[in-house]
RNA sequence: GGAAAUAUAGCUCAAUGGUAGAGCGCCUCCCUGUUAAGGAGAUGGUUAUAGGUUCGAAUCCUAUUGUUUCCUCCA
């Protein structure tokens, strides 16, 4: 007999319908009532088992956790929590799950802390929390892959494995098949990087965003979505050291396009999200009221799950410039109760103390910041009239700080040599960059948003850690 | 990399330097149309680890380890 998924068949059912459903228990009341979840929906099946004429050993094996396989017939419910239930006509048991080994893990039948779920990773995906996590997870990569391809953009593979240290975007992770306890030496000692696999130092990249460059000069409008690495010694709830990050890149796109793409893209994914995965966001809307019903007031979420998503969708961000954010600070309240506790001056890159201000007190909605100061940030950013600032753009979001770093990309050659000569980026390991400035050189823009800070925003979820399934932080690889 | 908090039963947490406790879960029994089911009972501890102070340490001190939060870095 085919099966049945439980989505399916809670869309689909009729009075009389025999079916097969397969999954594992949630819960087992009163010897008669199987709830059963199969992963397909976070709603459950109930199925009604008549204890009476079932052997007890087999109802026993019905415990939670258990994967089970039944038989049985739709039915309308005598109870008010479902429409219908599937009565029992046979059961199978498909794998067991003892319950004194099952109350250690969190599986349990109760209420767990996001501590003790991230150190049962491998278990958590069965939780109602993080089956809706991961559900909205791929929706909303699907959104993004969708979004492109329906607007005409290449998706490229840009590579894992780098040889070019030059991204800047942080410390990166070294790939090497060198014996480490006694590695290969040149004559003055140092480490013979020649005679590695590639022949070469190479690492895991940080950014696809170079080589996603090169693709759009040709392709036009092109992005990546790829796993990237940060060998950072940073713990904070919104940083991973492995993360996976998606970056557009299109020819001919101003910062002003850039920043309006960005904008489209981000309400896009969150009516994708919305309109596909009701139930879950509702579930998480649900958790997170009643979660913040226990914290003071101050620590509340101002606005629902469900509120936040359709402010994006519903709402332009507000757009100011770097200079426009100093001038705002200096005239805070905070500043002058010199509350902050970096200063704030021209030059200087806002601190985290800064954007929270200007995203959660004074605007209350996402913020773009544009044309920052060039000497802090990346040697690519295209140089403004100003010769001052540069044409970079971040998307500040309410409780997630950066989701989106962009900019228009520096396509003039001379300039561009101009600023690896000051950032001490050798010519020669930059010479494929360069050729794209030398062979029909275009102005072209691109950002990067990073995907699970994306997730976080689509589940509601606080911490980096979970909304990926196998989190990478310092000192830890578990799983 | 910096700072702080924290570690007690399977989980979440109490216990003012003086007998180690609750709720939930698991287990047993009762009830049987429940849906966070209900009722009764039972189980469960080298108080993270190693030292120290004290007549006496879960409690105070030191170190180590783990976890969390904030900062730095960014996405």
């Amino acid at each position: 007999m085919q099966r049945i998924e439980i989505k399916e068949l809670l869309a689909t059912a009729n009075f009389g319908d025999k079916v097969n459903v397969k999954g594992w228990v949630k819960a087992f009341r009163q010897k008669r009532f199987i709830q059963l979840n199969d992963g397909s929906t976070i709603n459950n099946v109930q199925a009604v088992i008549d204890f009476e004429n079932t052997d007890e050993t087999l109802l026993k094996r019905i415990s939670t956790g258990a994967a089970i396989s039944i038989i049985g017939t739709i039915e309308e419910s005598q109870g008010a929590g479902q429409k219908f239930d599937l009565i029992v006509e046979s059961i199978e048991i498909l794998g067991d799950a003892d319950p004194e080994e099952v109350n250690k893990t969190i599986l349990a039948p109760k209420r767990h802390s996001l501590e003790f779920l991230r150190e049962q990773a491998h278990l958590r995906f069965r939780t109602n929390l993080f089956g809706a996590v991961f559900r909205i997870r791929h929706a909303t990569s699907f959104a993004i892959h969708k979004y492109f391809n329906d607007k005409g953009y290449y998706h490229i593979a840009t590579p894992i494995v780098t040889g070019s240290d030059a991204e800047g975007a942080g410390e990166m992770f070294r790939v090497s098949t060198l014996d480490p306890q006694s590695p290969p030496l040149t004559e003055d000692g140092n480490i013979d990087w020649s005679q590695d696999f590639f022949g070469k130092e190479t690492n895991l990249t940080v950014s696809g965003q170079l080589e996603a460059e090169l693709a759009a000069m040709a392709l036009g409008k092109v992005y990546t979505f790829g796993p990237t690495f940060r060998a950072e010694n940073s713990n904070t709830a919104r940083h991973l050291a492995e993360f996976w990050m998606v970056e557009p890149e299109v020819a001919f796109n101003d910062i002003v396009d850039n920043m309006d793409l960005a904008e489209d893209f981000l309400s896009y994914i969150c009516k994708y999200v919305m309109d596909n995965c009701a139930d879950d966001i509702q579930f998480l809307n649900d958790r997170e009221l009643k979660e913040d019903s226990k914290k003071p007031m101050a620590e509340r979420n101002p606005m629902s799950l469900i509120e936040r998503l359709t402010f994006v969708i519903d709402n332009d961000f507000e757009r100011i410039t770097y200079t426009e954010a100093i001038d705002l600070l200096r005239n805070s309240k905070p500043y002058k109760k010199k509350k902050f506790k970096y200063p704030v001056e021209w030059g200087t890159d806002l601190q985290s103390e800064h954007e929270r201000y200007l995203v959660e007190k004074h605007f209350k909605k996402p913020v773009i910041i544009r044309d920052y100061p060039a000497s802090f940030k990346a040697f690519y950013m295209r140089l403004n009239e100003d010769g001052k600032t540069v044409g970079a753009m971040d998307i500040l979001f309410p409780g997630i700080g950066e989701i989106i770093g962009g900019s228009q990309r520096e396509e003039r050659y001379d300039v561009l040599v101009e600023k690896c000569k000051a950032f001490d980026i050798p010519e020669e390991e930059m010479w494929w960059y360069l050729d794209t400035r030398k062979f029909g050189t275009a102005p072209h823009s691109g950002f990067g948003l990073g995907f699970e800070r994306m997730v976080m925003f689509t589940t509601g979820m606080a911490n980096i850690r979970d909304v990926i399934p196998f989190p990478r932080t310092p000192g830890k690889a578990e799983f």
